[in-house]
DNA sequence: CTTATTTGCGCAAACGTTTGCGCAAATGTT
DNA sequence: AACATTTGCGCAAACGTTTGCGCAAATAAG
């Protein structure tokens, strides 16, 4: 059975196809008697407009681009819920790619999103991705780019991130709160924008404290690594471990379990996290809460703002708050 | 700027747009001069193809669709990654809706996908679907289906499940061959097929053992009534934890570390899982692997079957296999 | 030097819509 | 009855491609 178009209605009616098409879009042009008999005749061949069509004709293609690392991982997956939902609602369509981390396959999307004329993209960037031209040029084309999570360092750029400065602050706070004297403090790849306002909001409370506290930090690009850096660190008796991130207190977390440590005696932990990975462990642990979810709603109303014609470079940022376990 | 079609490079060049078409596409018709100069303007300007035109003229349009009941889950998400992982590489793209487990949005969502002519369609009911007549018109009109997971009864249909039965055996297995006599399994809710299954696979190979086995059995559809009923049976010493699932792992992994046991040592676990949790603990939990990932695989390998010509309808199941982990 | 053949390109239709404009018939106004 | 307006619809162009066919110029064959 081939697909039933406005052509095939018209000639099974007698009318041409520009009447078809005001009469199913309720164009006052249409007498009603023609209007029912077209709506009637549409409902039993199930006839759906051919999209595809439609954004050829009108220039406008209510389709978004969504690139990031990886779908599979407990922050972006509730991320690409939160803004699937939204798109959804607000009949959009949303392309959902996924860079495996790697700049090559980031390009390679960028390219897809650009034959398929997207309206808008939010973008993660993949870790090592240096040049963000290919995503310049969607914004001279006038296609909004939402960065979201991991943005880049231009200034002219609209960018969403989880309350990366407040979170860093409000875990080091916490943890200074809690009379900690020895903190190792684990970041992710130093060259990413979250890492570095992390790292500094974190080191500029901790050095609020008058040098009464002993900081080491680490950067780490992977849950193995940072089993390595924690394996390697916890000789020198720290008591109490900082993780940037889900990624990195989950080696952690192994880390301390092979050495049979007890959580919050032997050592304090405390990460910034969506909440998932935190309720697994016994003590859960105390992590300072940025949600994909929220951060999702966030960037698709930056989105709706730049469709709507707003020009301006935007950095916002989620709220963050700290959410008490048994670790610290 | 305004995008860069053929028209507007025939015209700087002063050749016909089907030249310039056919230049791109390497013809044979066109000299290797011309060639030369029209690829070269086009990747000047950045020329992409308008697929919205391509599918329109073409009537063959690379997208698929796929339906889910949340994106954010550790099982559809890795099904969700793979199936889009082998999309890409195939040219195709993917359109990914969820449905938030509710029949209506079900079928607005399946609309969608009837407006963008998609080439086939990958879903999982929602848990409320009773009809499934919308699927069945998208194959009336040869759009291939492809069910996962939550599958209709019908015959008629093409399903790749993931192996419940044989995962159970696989599990009991392993945990009889460690020579393991006293044993606590807990499963998900009983009315479940998947626990049907699985629990009737896990009893029948420990029964094969003759009684020198002793069972425990338990039912619980939460993480943290997994984690209570582990507090419980505990004290009855079993030597080994069997979980069906992620969530009643993580329950059982609290209660475990509460008690400060050690693994494998005080008490052995095992799992049937995707491989995400059980990597999250030291030692790792040795596990059966039921894998999104791979049922991703098995049901982009259906889909092209299907568009193949295949007419036949399948039900398949993945394979399952054990992982061993430091934790039996 | 004719007559074939090949080479290199252009014309035009088609895919399924939308929409400005035009136009006849029906209706309304003096 | 003559004119003005409204009502209801159709024509045709356009969106950006692809592709069968045709055709002139260049080259090869006799």
């Amino acid at each position: 059975m081939t697909n039933t178009t406005l052509k095939k209605i018209s000639e099974i009616l007698g009318l041409s196809i520009s009447t078809i098409s005001r009469a199913l879009k309720n164009h006052p042009d249409i007498s009603e008697k023609t209007k029912q008999k077209v709506v009637e005749l549409a409902a039993m061949l199930d006839y759906e407009p051919n999209v595809n069509a439609i954004h050829l004709r009108t220039k406008k293609n209510n389709v978004f681009g969504l690139i990031v690392p990886a779908i599979s991982n407990y922050f972006y997956d509730s991320f690409i819920a939160s803004v699937e939902e939204e798109s959804r609602k607000n009949n959009f369509s949303l392309m959902i790619l996924q860079s495996s981390d790697k700049p090559e396959i980031e390009l390679e999307n960028i390219k897809l999103c650009r034959q398929n004329r997207i309206t808008g993209l939010f973008a993660c960037l993949s870790s090592g991705t240096q040049n963000i031209d290919a995503f310049t040029k969607l914004k001279d084309q006038e296609i909004p780019v939402i960065f979201f999570d991991k943005v880049p360092d231009a200034d002219n750029c609209n960018k969403v991130c989880v309350a990366d400065a407040l979170s860093a602050t409000l875990a080091a706070k916490a943890i200074l709160s809690a009379k900690k004297k020895k903190i190792l403090a684990i970041f992710g790849s130093p060259q990413l924008l979250i890492t570095k306002k992390r790292l500094a909001a974190f080191k500029e409370t901790c050095n609020a404290e008058q040098n009464k506290i002993s900081l080491y930090t680490a950067h780490v690009s992977s849950a193995k690594d940072a089993e390595i850096v924690a394996d390697e660190y916890l000789n020198k008796k720290p008591d109490t471990i900082f993780c940037m991130s889900d990624e990195i207190l989950i080696g952690v977390m192994k880390s301390i379990q092979k050495r049979k440590m007890t959580i919050p005696k032997d050592i304090a932990v405390i990460a910034i996290s969506n909440g998932f990975i935190p309720k697994l462990y016994y003590p859960e642990i105390t992590y300072v809460e940025t949600s994909g979810y929220e951060l999702g709603k966030l960037a698709f109303s930056g989105m709706m703002a730049c469709l709507g014609g707003s020009t301006f470079y935007q950095d916002i940022t989620t709220n963050a708050f700290l959410v008490k376990g048994g670790s610290l």
